[in-house]
DNA sequence: CATGAATGAGAATTCATTCAT
DNA sequence: AATGAATGAATTCTCATTCAT
């Protein structure tokens, strides 16, 4: 059997078991013979666990970006954009639930070899939702502003506030993913209209200057 | 030195631990020489592992719980209230990383005793988000029906469009929580802010019937 | 509470606890809340757990031998002595189970401090079977000479085969013992009356010069 | 070095450590340098301290029935085969006192798992003496009858005291291979003829009807 | 290419024992 | 006379990792 399909295998079997068991309580020796193959053989091609779970989280992250960036046509109106990478994020992470809690939870919370990768990606679906946003506001006539704090104007949108909104549009299809994983009759479909929901109609009130802040309200 | 302080000191240490190391990783070695005592005696009060984490997400969420509800005082308007238990949220998550990554990051990631504590505490966040923003919502003049599908009438909001913004809402501050303790220079107010305003232009446009579904869009 | 008293709490609990789990598994925790007391309170009577566990044998060592004692009064003929020395022992064992297992089987199992003290109270009532059958022969008109090996002579015993008599009775009686307290309905007096018949056949048996030997039987 | 033979080195260094030691005492850590191995070898070959405890127990009443019943070849008259056994199992514990003290101190000692395992031998051992009984009175031309108590009739024998007779004859030879095992000067030979002697006496008496009663004796 | 055999290092947990009061 | 507080030293068991073949 070639190499790399054995290899794939082990991935496999290491991305189920940590993603079920967790990063240290996942043992090598279950790992080997989920795979199917002896211990040494996962040594002989993936070094140690260490970088066995770092070659995990590289292939989720590939996986759950390329996900993603399918479901982001160019060429369709930001918004549909956006809705398409929405629906594909959270099919991708329901249809691999191991591989999402590989990211979302093993990866994160543990020490510096792994946070990073996955920061990295992170990173990268963010850049991808701030340019949506900022194409979306574009289109909606609405000029971005490279300066500091929120103005306020209408018309005008700070980085500072599009980075913002990227974030916690970010955090919270995370959050919403862990969550639709766990609930039964969460379609993807489903939870994607609800983040879509709240999401646009943030962008809507941001770019049409109509903020919420502390002074706005009754004394 | 009496029992109940030494027994705080040792939830410290654990707390302190749990939060850097993660559940597995932390020995109990480690926690008992950071409470400056002996190990026998962390199991003497605390028996177990097991038990010292859960009595460690226990008095974390207790502590998030109590610092949240006393940023929500009732008698004032309905988004005051909202904001100034963000505001709380965050101050707190920001003034104690550890507690706040074993209640986020390691509860969430080991078996069954764990997760349900905390999914307790976050069912009791969600509850009192919930009733903020149906009271929010009767302030502006909008009924909740206890229907099904969302009717999409103006002036009227469905009962799982509520719960799916708390939810959503608790995602996103968490999230947020997890960034502004990572990011340098996000002040608990800006990240209050920031949610703040995602939410309250979603609540406003959902009030308003002004919802974003997939064919609302161009072709 | 007066000093004697106390002990004598901790030693009942003391033999209760090691002859239900043993020397080594009885924890002093465990005897000393059983006693109603404090742990130093139990080191500071009785010194350790080694001087614990021989005191609970001097202890029941003493009652046993006292009451089998007791039970072969002198004055009646040899068989009845035996008889009721025998129903004395066996009704001691069944009364206190405890005791009987601390004796039997702790006391043997572990090393040289223990296993001694019980060779002592053994070498006791050895010493008394052996008085015992002796006398026994004796009213029988039956001499014993002191030398080696048996003679095989009708009418004669030799001194080893006495003392090999009752060291087997002695043997049999133990391991009775034991059986008969975990045997539902076997009472003191059937198993006294079962090992009466044994050995007194025996003795009669060797008295009258009828020995089995390997070469007595067909070729 | 084969897995077979580690294991058979393994199990005798647990047998020569449980035996002299005991179930607690000894520990695993002894039981591997004593078998010249790494501890993890231990468990990755046995699992835990109470499988091997099992396995030692298991071996040792393996061995002991095969050297019993290897002495009880039929073809011989009873007595004969009765003999033999005896002096077969005397020799055994002879040369084994580690496997006997496992069998006849430690498994009877430690709770359940193991008490089962020897009672088990025990009870194949009993019924192998109790057939030889039973035969042995049919040579000598006497019945043995099913019935309950004992009838006291001459040339009749009650199913319940041959059992008896049994249990008696078993647990005295379990005593006496203590006792010679301790006792320097006992050959298995003169052990046997001891308990030999005794036991056949007390069989020709039972079947001749001489009972012995409390009440057949003088007032 | 693949593995059976083997281990050093460290994990959780327990226990007999001692002070200061 | 009595105890709450505290620990050093084991003990059972697990795991990532490496050779020799």
């Amino acid at each position: 059997m070639p190499r790399a399909v054995r290899e794939q295998q082990m991935l496999d079997a290491a991305v189920a078991t940590f993603g079920q068991r967790g990063y240290r309580a996942a043992s090598m020796d279950e790992i080997a013979e989920l795979a199917g193959v002896s211990k040494p053989l996962v040594y002989l091609y993936l070094n140690s666990k260490e970088e066995l779970f770092t070659a995990c989280i590289r292939r989720e992250a590939a996986a759950l970006v390329s996900a993603v960036q399918g479901g982001v046509t160019p060429g369709v109106p930001a918004d549909r954009q956006l809705w398409n990478g929405l629906l594909a994020f959270f099919a991708h992470a329901a249809e691999n639930p191991d591989g999402w809690a590989v990211l979302s939870n093993q990866a994160r919370t543990h020490g510096e070899p792994f946070a990073a990768e996955v920061a990295a990606m992170r990173e990268e679906i963010v850049t991808l939702v701030t340019l949506l946003i900022a194409a979306a506001a574009a289109e909606a006539g609405c000029t971005v502003s490279p300066g500091g704090s929120s103005s306020g104007t209408s018309e005008e949108l700070a980085d500072r506030e599009v980075a913002g909104l990227a974030h916690a549009l970010v955090g919270a299809a995370e959050s919403l993913a862990g969550w639709a994983n766990v609930t039964p009759g969460a379609s993807a479909k489903d939870t994607a209209a609800t983040l879509m929901n709240f999401a646009w109609a943030g962008l809507e009130n941001l770019m049409s200057g109509k903020r919420w802040t502390p002074s706005s309200s009754s004394p």
